[in-house]
DNA sequence: GCCGTTTTCGGCCCGACTGTTTTCAGTCG
C-alpha cells in the first residue's frame, strides 16, 4: 500500500490532537499543523521525494525530526511517535475534539474526571447530567454538548463554492440594505476561490449603532444563532451553512479584510512580519506603538508590512509571502485574458444550445475563438458522435463559419479513451479536426499502474492535443481514479500536448496541487467551461480561481493565446 | 518542533464571545 501526502498528514494532525489532549507544548502542536497542512497540499508526492533522496528539510517547517517521521512513514507505513501516544491515550478520544465547544482542556477533564473516550459516553454522561457537575462546565455547556452529538455536528461538511456562491449572493443584498451599512463583503475561503468552503464569513462597514446585526440574526434562512456580540456573531441556516459576520468601521476595513479573508496561516505569517518590524497587527490595522498607521484598505495594510498586495487566492503560506518580499509574485491569469473555450457542447450530443448560440454567446462575451467538442459513440447516453455525424458537424461548422464576424468555431471532439488506451474514433475521422480532447468516461476503476498507461498510450496518438478533466474527480462525490498525475504531466511534456483545467464547479479538474505541477514541468492548461448550455460560460470564474490559486499566469494558459497562436501550437501538436 | 542579515536558545499571532466565574479560562476563528 503506497503511502500518499495525505497519509503523511493525517497521521501528523492525529498525533497534533493527541499532543494537544496531553497538554503538550503549543508551539510542538502547532509544527505538527503546520506539518500536516504543508504535506497535504503540496504539490509532489513526498513518497517519490524519499525515494529519490530529496532533502525534506528544504520544505518551510519540517526539520530534522519532521523529515524523519515522514521518511518512517513511508518506508514503514507506521510512525512510532503516534503509537507510543495511541498507548496512553485511548484510541477514539480525538473525535471528542471536534465536538464544537469542546477542547483539549475540556477533553481531558471529561476522560479523567469521568472516563469519556467516545461521543456515545460523551452523549451519555451529559443526558446523566454527569458533565455539569465538573468545574468550569455548567447545564448551559452540557445541554450544548448533548445538542452537538446528536446532531452530529461533529462531521460538519464542506460545501462546493458554487453553492457557497448562490447562498453568498442572496443573504449579501440583504445585509446592504440594512440602515448604516456601507459596504458588504464575502471574506474568508470563499473570497480566496477554495473549491469548497466550510462556513461563510461576511465583513460590513457600518457606523456604530447599526440595524445590521439584528437584520443579521432575523434573515429567513438562519436556524440558529450561535453567538451574537455588537461586532460579532455566527448563525447557522437552514441548509446547515455557518455563517459569520463581522460589523467594523472604515477604517479598519482594510485590515478585517485581511484577517478575515485568511488564510490562518498567512495571517499568522504576515503578524510575525509585524512583530519583526516592532508593529501589531490585527483585524483593526497595522499598528506602531498606539497609532494606527494603516488600516482602511488592504494595499496600505501590506505596504505598512513592507509588501506589495497579495491577491486572495494566493494567501495560503506556500511561498506567497516570500514572493511578495522578493517582488515575484506571480502576475495572475485573469478571466479576461482568455480569448476563447476550448471545450463545449451543442445540441447535437448532450448540450442545451445550438452552434450558433453557443457561438454568439461566445462572442458576447469577448471571445474571438470557441472549439465545438461533443461526445464521441462510446457514450451513447449523450448520443456520442460517430464519424458520420461528425463529419456532418463540420460541414456544418464550415457553413457558419462563413458567416459568422468576430468570432471562430473550432472543430474538435470530446473523444472517449478506451479501456486500452486507443480512442473511440478513427483515424479518418479525426484527422479533419483542430483539436481532439482525451477523455476517461469509463472504467475509473483500474488499478494505477493500468490507469497511467491508458492515459500515457492515448496521449500519444498521433491526434490527440487535450486530456479533459485529468483526474475525472466530482466534488464531494467521486475520488479521483488512481493514475501517477506526475507521470502523465511529464509525458504530456515530452509529447508536447496540454492538459485541462475543466471549470465546471462540480469538476475543477485539473486539481488545485496538479496545476503547479503542470506550470513547474512547463505544460500549458486549457482553462475550460465544459458548457452545455450559454450560461454554462459563468463556470470558467471558478476555473480561474483554481488556477489562481496555483499561481499559473496567461503564459501558462492555453486559451489565452490569439488565435494564430493557438492553431499554431495545435498544429504542432500532430504527428 | 521549528527557526535565525538582531538569535543555535528563546522565542513562537491576536482578539471576540460564552459560560461560569466574580475576574477569567476555554474555545474559536
Amino acid at each position: 500500500m503506497p503511502i500518499h501526502n495525505a497519509d503523511i498528514a493525517a497521521t501528523f494532525t492525529e498525533i497534533a490532537d493527541l499532543l494537544e489532549i496531553e497538554q503538550a507544548n503549543p508551539f510542538r502542536i502547532r509544527a505538527y499543523r503546520n506539518a500536516a497542512r504543508i504535506v497535504g497540499e503540496l504539490g509532489r508526492e513526498v513518497r517519490a521525494m524519499v525515494e529519490r533522496g530529496e532533502n525534506l528539510k528544504a520544505l518551510p517547517g519540517i526539520g530534522d525530526d519532521l523529515a524523519a517521521k515522514m521518511r518512517e512513514i513511508v518506508d514503514s507505513g507506521k510512525c512510532r511517535a503516534l503509537e507510543k501516544l495511541h498507548a496512553e491515550l485511548p484510541p477514539a478520544i480525538t473525535e471528542l475534539l471536534h465536538v464544537p465547544g469542546l477542547g483539549p482542556k475540556r477533553v481531558r477533564m471529561l476522560w479523567h474526571e469521568l472516563e469519556v473516550q467516545t461521543l456515545e459516553q460523551l452523549a451519555r454522561a451529559a443526558r446523566d447530567g454527569r458533565i455539569r457537575e465538573l468545574p468550569g462546565f455548567g447545564a448551559k455547556t452540557e445541554a450544548n454538548i448533548l445538542q452537538a452529538v446528536e446532531a452530529h455536528l461533529s462531521k460538519v461538511r464542506r460545501i462546493k463554492l458554487t453553492t457557497a456562491a448562490q447562498y453568498a449572493e442572496s443573504l449579501v443584498p440583504w445585509l446592504a440594505s440594512a440602515r448604516g451599512v456601507a459596504r458588504v463583503e464575502v471574506a474568508g475561503s470563499y473570497r480566496r476561490c477554495r473549491e469548497t468552503v466550510g462556513d461563510l464569513d461576511i465583513l460590513v462597514i457600518a457606523a456604530a449603532g447599526s440595524a445590521v446585526m439584528a437584520r443579521f440574526i432575523a434573515y429567513e434562512e438562519g436556524a440558529e444563532v450561535l453567538s451574537q456580540g455588537p461586532t460579532r456573531a455566527s448563525v447557522v441556516l437552514k441548509n446547515g451553512l455557518q455563517v459569520d459576520l463581522r460589523v467594523v468601521d472604515a477604517a479598519a476595513y482594510g485590515a478585517a479584510l485581511c484577517y478575515f479573508t485568511g488564510s490562518k496561516a498567512h495571517n499568522i505569517a504576515l503578524r510575525r512580519i509585524a512583530q519583526e518590524q516592532g508593529l501589531k497587527l490585527n483585524e483593526y490595522g497595522v499598528f506602531r506603538g498606539r497609532d494606527r498607521i494603516a488600516g482602511a484598505d488592504e494595499v496600505a495594510v501590506y505596504r505598512a508590512l513592507g509588501l506589495p498586495w497579495i491577491a486572495p487566492e494566493l494567501r495560503e503560506d506556500r511561498g506567497e509571502i516570500a514572493a511578495a518580499r522578493a517582488d515575484r509574485l506571480p502576475r495572475l491569469v485573469q478571466l479576461a485574458d482568455l480569448r476563447g473555450d476550448l471545450h463545449v457542447h451543442t445540441v447535437a450530443t448532450d448540450g442545451h444550445h445550438t452552434l450558433e448560440e453557443m457561438a454568439l454567446a461566445a462572442k458576447g462575451l469577448g471571445f474571438s475563438y470557441l472549439a465545438i467538442t461533443e461526445h464521441s459513440r462510446r457514450l451513447a447516453m449523450a448520443h456520442g458522435l460517430d464519424p458520420r455525424r461528425l463529419a456532418e458537424q463540420c460541414d456544418a461548422i464550415d457553413r457558419l463559419n462563413a458567416t459568422l464576424e468576430g468570432i471562430v468555431l473550432l472543430k474538435g471532439i470530446e473523444v472517449d479513451i478506451l479501456e486500452d488506451g486507443s480512442l473511440d474514433l478513427p483515424d479518418s475521422a479525426l484527422a479533419r479536426l483542430d483539436l481532439v480532447i482525451g477523455a476517461v468516461h469509463s472504467r475509473f476503476d483500474l488499478p494505477r499502474a493500468k490507469q497511467t498507461e491508458r492515459i500515457l498510450r492515448a496521449m500519444d496518438h498521433r491526434y490527440f492535443t487535450l486530456l479533459a478533466h485529468p483526474t475525472g474527480r466530482v466534488i464531494e462525490s467521486r475520488a479521483p481514479y488512481d493514475a501517477d498525475m506526475l507521470r502523465i504531466i511529464r509525458h504530456a511534456r515530452q509529447r508536447g500536448c496540454f492538459l485541462e483545467l475543466n471549470a465546471h464547479p462540480e469538476r475543477l479538474d485539473l486539481l488545485d496541487s496538479h496545476c503547479l505541477m503542470a506550470k513547474e514541468e512547463g505544460v500549458l492548461v486549457a482553462i475550460n467551461s465544459d458548457a452545455h448550455s450559454r450560461d454554462d460560460f459563468a463556470h470558467l470564474r471558478f476555473g480561474i480561481g483554481q488556477a489562481r490559486r496555483r499561481w499559473l499566469e496567461a503564459a501558462n494558459v492555453l486559451n489565452t493565446r490569439a488565435l494564430p497562436e493557438l492553431r499554431r501550437l495545435l498544429a504542432q501538436v500532430r504527428r
